[in-house]
DNA sequence: CTAGATTGTCTAGCGGTGCTAGTCTTCGGA
DNA sequence: TCCGAAGACTAGCACCGCTAGACAATCTAG
């Protein structure tokens, strides 16, 4: 029985290779750059092996952005236990900056990935639950469509600072203006 | 003149093809589907001929992005005109939703436009004016950080919206939620 | 210990992509 | 009328995702 172990050890640790390698590639020359050639070169095998880990090359990116999202959600439930709705918002800001790439796959490009209720993949559901948790203080009933709205919003901000489409000095003033107004404690108390 | 003027004409034309053919298939059938042969083929030329309008691929994309944006710049100032804020809100979506092709072309997809403040096409900054306008009377000081926040928190619902990532039984509550809060006249303060 | 089946891996190749060099043809101006 | 410019095309390069088919290594069974 070792040896079935050896097989499926040594199988699973070719597949990790070929996610961190080709996690790295998009992250440090976008997911434009990962290739099948370019992953195989990279991982030091031929192309077809990468066919025997994965449907093709879509769901390496998907699978990539399942890691993504169970980091974020651990990321967004840390912050929020420790600094409620603004930490939350400047934490998925801040990750998104971070890992470009991962949040292009989990987030932005095309995927396999089932968002909706049916049976998403309990990460996701995870991860949103995270909004609603931040959110339900300051929400009236309906906290779940309030909880879009942010997050929606932050993933707004998130794609259009990554492209040079808002003022990058005003980041995080954006997210504060974010969250005072969503959550109804603006106008400054007053003033002190 | 009139034979210099001549060509130039059908040079123009041609140009104009090649621009809402492109559109037409992007609309159909996504950008992907978008290639110099497919499009070479619909318009009754050889690829080369549209190498000799614009510089790439890319430059096509971009020139359709412009078109959107001062589509899009007339139907939200139209929309803030009659009916504020939330006309402004609901028509963004609107547009949005119609035009899924277009609307990737101006704000998702990798694109030459410049967006920052340097000269932008004029087009993007009188597109930006009417957020600002529409944020001005709810705005305190600093209407342009609102503003922004306001256009991102639109495209991020535009676009989780159109990849399926949000329910789609609440696109016109997300839009309402938004508005209110942004604008401050919300479920009324503590209750009555 | 050997025979056969399974698994792993590779080379080679298909059709498609963006883009360009080189050639020919058509047309406007002197 | 002749010539140069502009228009258009065929052919091709290097790359892409993906797969068929051959070969080698390994495990299983007799």
């Amino acid at each position: 029985m070792p040896t079935q172990s050896r097989r499926e050890r040594a199988r699973e640790e070719r597949r990790e290779l070929i996610l961190r390698t080709a996690r790295e590639l998009a992250e440090s020359d976008g997911w434009d750059a990962v290739t099948t050639r370019r992953l195989a070169e990279a991982v030091d095998y031929s192309q077809p092996v990468l066919y025997g880990h994965f449907k093709n090359m879509n769901a390496i990116a998907d699978a990539v952005a399942l890691q993504g999202i169970e980091e974020l959600t651990a990321v967004l439930r840390d912050a929020r236990e420790t600094g409620g709705l603004r930490a939350l918002a400047h934490a998925y800001l801040d990750y998104a900056a971070a890992h470009p790439a991962v949040y292009e796959a989990m987030f932005v490009r095309p995927t396999a990935l089932s968002f909706g209720t049916p049976d998403s993949p309990a990460a996701l559901r995870s991860a949103f639950d995270q909004f609603i948790a931040a959110v339900d203080p300051v929400a009236g009933d309906d906290p779940e469509t309030l909880a879009e709205v942010l997050w929606s919003a932050l993933h707004g901000q998130a794609t259009l600072n990554r492209t040079s489409r808002l003022r990058p000095t005003h980041t995080q003033a954006r997210a504060d203006a974010l969250v005072s107004r969503l959550s109804g404690t603006y106008p400054a108390p007053a003033d002190e």
